[in-house]
DNA sequence: GCCCTTTCTTATCTTTTGTTATTTTCTTCT
DNA sequence: AGAAGAAAATAACAAAAGATAAGAAAGGGC
């Protein structure tokens, strides 16, 4: 899982090496809590094979605002960079194998590879990636509908509604699951 | 304007008038269009004096997205990143006092820069304050309705509501300019 | 395969927001 | 200051979403 990064960058291949063996992998049921609300995580995590959502409580319902697949990272960011209790709870949709690795060894590794200008053009890349990201989904919800937002998550993420509960996607489109289910029926051709 | 970069990094102090030379100060009036949609950015911004918006159309409607004030950067950050065109739109709400550089100084500066570990840590915050930014405009959208939004930035962001026209705060909140006029009168005490 | 639990759908009613049009208030410019 | 234009408030109606409850379907564990 790790090869892609190997391939990836001139670092000297004995370096990857030592920095992979700092990730410990675990295997995992489904709804294994690997952060709670109010915890402050020392964990990042890499997805090796399942499928993740961070969630939070309002109100007594609980409200997912991101899902996670294979070959991504996840961790609860501002509670793990600034060592301050996380908002979102993370947890296993499947079961599924991870690599974790400690904040203090990640932070020794970023504090090495952000000498090397490539590597920091990369890992510069990833942060205007994720801003993009966020700054995208802020901007579909004050532009689109619910039903646009539903449509166009058929459309960019089919894979999501394969594999996550219809409870959990109606959270993370704004809306109730009474209401994702009567656009579903809509769009479905009435 | 430039005195709090100077006072805060040991870089020496003729390095930052060489930095500094490469922006130029510009004076413009209210409505001035500074990046059109579908343009692709070369120019950064800093805001000496002033307000600006950034914001598109949809369905022949205009939707603010941003807004920004004195000692605030601005740019279409994908399209000056990437060079591809602009999706949004920047516009000066005032008369504004406003200082660009160009892609490819701002790129010079960057990179030398980015050498110095204080510099980079420094950037890095940025662009996790800016992730951390959007995801919580994104959270606040699946979490609150307009009514709480609305009293979130009464409390968060007063000078918003002060400088800025009730229809562009309408469409950053994700609502009609009369649905956030009923808000208004609701939450005043009826 | 069968039972139990969870998830999804459907129905009804209430509340909120969108739409369109009109009136009132506020700005701005000369 | 006064006129023209822009922005905000209000009204009336339509459309959409929330809340609650009940029944149908699906999934997991044994």
């Amino acid at each position: 899982m790790f090869d892609q990064f190997r391939e990836r960058f001139p670092l000297l291949n004995h370096k990857w090496d030592e920095y992979i063996d700092l990730y410990h992998r675990i295997e995992v049921p489904a709804k294994t809590i690997l952060l709670k609300e109010g915890e402050t995580s020392n964990k990042a995590y890499m997805i090796e094979k399942g499928c993740l959502r961070a969630w939070f409580y309002r109100k007594d319902k609980d409200i997912t605002f991101q899902f996670f697949f294979e070959n991504e990272g996840i961790s609860s960011t501002e509670s793990f960079r600034k060592r301050i209790p996380s908002f979102i709870t993370i947890e296993t949709l499947e079961p599924s194998v991870l690599h974790w690795i400690s904040k203090d060894n990640l932070d020794k590794i970023m504090e090495e590879t952000m000498e090397i200008p490539e590597m920091r053009k990369w890992m510069m890349d990833i942060l205007f990636e994720r801003q993009a990201h966020y700054m995208h989904q802020f901007l579909s919800l004050i532009r689109d509908t619910p039903t646009e937002r539903y449509l166009s998550l058929i459309k960019d993420k089919p894979h999501i509604l394969q594999r996550v509960p219809q409870q959990y996607i109606a959270s993370y489109l704004g809306i109730t699951p009474v209401s994702l289910s009567r656009i579903r029926k809509k769009v479905s051709g009435h």
